[in-house]
DNA sequence: CCCGTACCGATGCGCTCGCATCAGAACGCC
DNA sequence: GGCGTTCTGATGCGAGCGCATCGGTACGGG
């Protein structure tokens, strides 16, 4: 066996490049060329890792994905001393990115959600993540609305879909600056409590 | 004074073509070259009406935007018969787009916001219309909020955000198949049902 | 009637794109 | 240590892009 290469790890390495790319000028503004120059790769070595472009933007989006739902999840797991609906509240919060260190990965989902309308490639995996998001709200928001014992319990999976879609929609507004990080918050804290409180 | 011509008609000609082109390939997928043909004019003639591609893509959105404002605000008029409520609820509808017929002008839309990210003067008009948009909803919240007579009366700014973000973010996921419009609406029938019924 | 001006459509230019190609370097194995 | 396989980076290619240009055309005023 000759000489080997950890392709994984360089795929990651290039999406990482991609994200990066995608952040500053959006999806349109990344070729192959300034990828490979932003990965510090040549353009052979980026070819090889992906045959084609499209190939490359749907592994850089299911690593966008990846990156965002695991910072979610984190974040669902509802620790001993926290109720379920806390933890839904630091979830969508963290949807809705308070933190502008995170607001580069947004930039990049909400481009990779434009395309995905016209891009059947890129939608199948937008979908997955969604759905499990949902389903992860869902079972949450069904823990939450045990323990509190009200006449009409909620229906949990329509608030996930409220939540999630209020999170989305409030994550959009901030990034074009219509709203601060701060009104986000402040709309998404009094959805919650107008859930339990 | 030769031969004129009515540049004004000619412009919003191309920007009903630069919206199918959008609506079928995205954003990217829009050409000088594709514009002209679907408009079925020749290429000088889209250049004499724009000066580069961006002053047609700016215009392109200003029509779309006012298109969309145009119909929600006609359902924002708030009848004789019905509540604000109820007129808030028939706007908010229309946002979230149970109509396919109106699903090419969200499909358009969303490619924009994902454009305006990267591109100032395609924020400029986005941030206008929305908030444009937020005002109205604020007003007619709370006129909606004062014929309720209750203890705490709803902060109607909160509220309008509320309502925006949660209607576009309803209207992103419709788009991408997360939602059907069915579910969109129950989402929104039940958001605004907690408001006030 | 005809001249000047404003429109028209076609073509060309320079550039960048995604992708293919290829000679040479690097490396594990016999 | 030679060999074969795999990786490497540079270069070429055809296509498509935005934009500039230009001779021809149609039309209204003098």
């Amino acid at each position: 066996m000759p000489k080997q290469v950890d392709h994984t790890s360089r795929r990651l390495h290039i999406a990482r490049a991609v994200c990066h790319l995608a952040d500053e000028r959006g999806l349109e503004g990344v070729t192959l060329r300034d990828v490979a120059a932003k990965a510090q790769v040549s353009m052979g070595a980026v070819q090889r890792c992906f045959r084609t472009k499209e190939e490359m933007l749907v592994f850089a989006l299911e690593y966008v994905g990846e990156l965002i739902m695991e910072r979610i999840q984190t974040r669902l797991v509802r620790s001993p001393a926290q109720s379920a609906g806390t933890a839904l509240g630091h979830a969508a919060t963290e949807i809705s990115l308070l933190r502008k260190e995170h607001r580069a990965e947004a930039r990049v989902w909400l481009a990779f959600v434009a395309q995905a309308v016209v891009s059947k490639a890129l939608a199948k995996t937008l979908k997955a993540n969604y759905a499990a998001l949902q389903e992860a709200f869902t079972r949450l928001i069904s823990e939450a609305d045990e323990d509190t014992h009200r006449a009409v319990p909620l229906d949990p999976r329509r608030e996930a879909r409220t939540l999630l879609a209020l999170a989305d929609g409030l994550t959009t507004h901030v990034l074009i600056g219509q709203l601060t990080p701060r009104e986000a918050h402040d709309v998404l804290h009094t959805h919650m409590a107008s859930l339990w409180d």
